[in-house]
DNA sequence: GAGGTTAATAACCGATCGGTTAGTTATCAA
DNA sequence: TTGATAACTAACCGATCGGTTATTAACCTC
């Protein structure tokens, strides 16, 4: 009942994901926002209460839309060694494809909101946590099936993956070279092979 | 002659450089500025230009600060392999002591400002740069006292080391406990001492 | 087709933003 | 002591910020 909404909710997140991601939460303006979103300012209070609320809801967006893509082959039951290359080489093609230097937005919030917000630094944490258990997990995996040696602390070695990967969305947010992207990729794939049985 | 200035410019910096470190660039107002630089408004205005050019010279005063002496061993023809199991190391370190969470603000600059603003985005590169180079001479001169296998390709192993350094910085911004950063120096650390000869 | 309901429109709000201006105060040289 | 210079204070500026408030338009049920 009632007259209906001229927008749907997953598009607006989409274009909210974009320019949150490139901009960050403070430079980017409700006006911006009320211009690319294809819905009108009051829609935009009525549906998501603030920018912050819009914000909040575009992270999410984009933790299914892109972090479950990206770290979701890691965090499978069936996950080896080979799904951590292929998480590195993942972002060397991105270096490689965009033109755009947007990073990741996860990244992106730490950064910039994590010290002095307790709601994005519970977000960072819970992230963060996502992460290195997803390392975590293809690595015991790969131990499981023999890929690895079995004295390999999985937690420390996971943490030192995405500490890598995390130093990787650095670079690909400052538009770093992708040769510079390729040189971290195989670096840490060969440091996963040398963990090998 | 004229009226003597009631500030110094580095202890104006030293204020400068904490605010906008911990809270970024847009997010710092130019009235908290004022408020806690120990200069009044106009003298800003005359001193720096605007905001952004108080900005980009407590970035470089960070660089001075900070940066010279963090990465400055490395830069040394000295410097060896435990210089950069000294920068590691160091970085664990300010995660034990430290109570709020800056991280590095040159990297906070990149996350936030690089991809919008060129002239950012130029300072994010000339750091980029430093940093590998430094962990590249590092490398080569530990290379020339017989520390390392002359197989390894020092470039391709300072980007990696720089990745993950990166990295670091990020988990440092998180909060992320004192243990994480431990686990990735040390792994770090020993990466780097697989390289031996 | 009338009444109820919800979204779209757009004008509007106080607050705060980065930055400027007018006038006062402190120092120097002569 | 006076005049030039430069930094101080503080009031002020237009623009823009995030957010709200009528009012109108589009849909449903009965």
């Amino acid at each position: 009942m009632g007259r209906p909404k001229g927008y749907e909710r997953d598009t607006v997140l989409d274009a909210a994901m974009e320019l949150f991601w490139l901009k960050g939460f403070e430079a980017t303006t409700t006006r911006e926002l009320v211009d690319h979103l294809g819905l009108n300012r009051n829609s935009l209070y009525t549906e998501f209460g603030s920018k912050r609320g819009l914000y909040d809801a575009a992270l999410r967006h984009y933790e299914r839309r892109w972090l479950d893509r990206n770290l979701g082959p890691l965090e499978r039951a069936e996950a080896r060694l080979e799904d951590i290359e292929g998480l590195f080489h993942h972002y060397v093609s991105v270096a490689r494809r965009t033109g755009t230097q947007k990073g990741c937005m996860m990244a992106n919030s730490i950064v910039e909101l994590a010290p002095v917000d307790v709601v994005a630094k519970q977000g960072a944490h819970r992230f963060l946590e996502r992460a290195r258990t997803a390392f975590q997990n293809a690595l015991e995996n790969g131990r499981a099936a023999g890929e690895l040696r079995s004295s390999v602390d999985s937690r420390t070695e996971a943490a030192f993956f995405a500490s890598t990967w995390l130093g990787m969305l650095v670079l690909l947010r400052a538009g770093s070279p992708a040769e510079t992207l390729e040189s971290v990729a195989d670096r840490a794939v060969s440091y996963g092979r040398s963990l090998a049985a």
